[in-house]
DNA sequence: GTCTATACACAGATAGAC
DNA sequence: GTCTATCTGTGTATAGAC
């Protein structure tokens, strides 16, 4: 599977993002038309997106905002609490997205070699799709409170626990090289953030997402597969 | 070498290296007597990691800084002519450190699979030793201005190349595989920034720096090195 | 639902005594 | 060299008109 076959299958759009964000927050928003609201959390987010790649969440300010997303800063407050929360919100449904994906592609395949590629493809091709996301979420993990910081760190563990898990069943078969599978699940994981952490790089030496991919996934392969005798 | 002897061989200590943050800076201080200039410094510099690992850099005001340093605001902007040129000086000094090892490890051996080994481990342990100035030069990097952040850019690019430099002149002697090593270089430089970047994941699970340079050059050997007919 | 106007806290930075 | 006191801009957030 490559990038274009990847982002055809999945179906959320930046639309149903801000749709999930403001059912699973409704409760706190002054706005009650579901229409209006996802049309301007759309824009907020693209917003808050744009300013903090450059700045960071702490350097921007709600008149930021108000100017980047032409909505006053009286009309921003209507969608959240507080600034704090806008983080939380967002921090909260980018850690959802991850972790449903990868369940879903964990889910998908029997054979471990097999299991271990989509798990590895959909991290990455959903890095790409979600870029933003991503990167906001590694980079403004540490402006948290302390809950959601443990839960940031859950997350982490999480998906270095479906590699590992793999790899140790691919061991149990005979696929895999016997190895420290939790450091290699970590391995994995730092290949796969700098791909979002340094898009910068790969865009300038016009390298491509399934070219990354496709040399993750040999390193990986080279350094698992048990040799055949 | 295992770190122990990494950390023996290398010279500098926290005091040195605001010795040369000192002289480096020196035309832009109020301070003219070398002993303070160091030893306070010293305690600025300890003071800004211990704060803004927690929170960022924007985040931490100069009354932060006053407090935990013991020093009044005055006396602190007798060290730097404001937040921002603090925030240079900091990160020229980590990029110089950087490079300044980097290369002399890199003269040091002669043979690819050495040298590559050698800069790899030097990479490593050096974050490990100054992981504080390494963790803040990343996270850091785009709070600078465009000059700041374009020489991060190119220090990166530096790095990288010394890795491709070595794989290349490898492949050439037929030690290493034919590959994109550019891609490779990436892949390398990757893994030695999770180090640093999730130093809390690797001291939970205790895992020791050596044990993760391991780790890595088993990899990257695995599939680096040309297959023995 | 969205606006303008404003409250109030806190930021970075400096002046001038010691 | 270091301190305290203070200036001035900007931050988050809210009140109340429309």
């Amino acid at each position: 599977m490559n990038y274009d076959a990847f982002k055809k299958g999945y179906g959320a759009r930046h639309k149903d993002i801000a749709r999930q964000v403001f059912l699973a927050n409704q409760e706190n928003m002054r706005i009650k038309k579901e229409k209006t609201a996802v049309a301007n959390l759309e824009k907020i987010l693209a917003a808050v997106f744009s300013i903090t790649y450059k700045k960071g969440f702490q350097a921007m300010s709600m008149r930021d905002l108000s100017l980047k997303t032409g909505m006053s800063l009286g009309a921003l407050y209507a969608y959240f609490p507080g600034k704090e929360e806008l983080l939380s919100i967002i921090q909260d449904q980018g850690r959802y997205m991850v972790k449903d994906t990868l369940d879903r592609f964990a889910r998908q395949e029997d054979h471990p070699l097999e299991k271990l590629r989509a798990v590895i493809r959909a991290h990455i091709f959903l890095s790409e799709l979600f870029r933003p996301w991503f990167y906001f979420t590694f980079m403004e993990a540490r402006n948290l409170k302390p809950a959601g910081f443990d839960a940031v760190k859950a997350m982490e563990e999480h998906t270095q626990k479906i590699l590992s898990d793999i790899l140790e069943e691919g061991e149990a078969e005979g696929i895999f090289r016997p190895e420290n599978h939790e450091l290699t699940a970590c391995m994995i994981k730092a290949l796969q953030q700098e791909w979002y952490l340094k898009r910068w790089k790969y865009t300038r030496q016009k390298i491509t997402v399934d070219m990354f991919v496709d040399h993750v996934l040999a390193m990986v392969e080279g350094f698992c597969l048990a040799v055949k005798e």
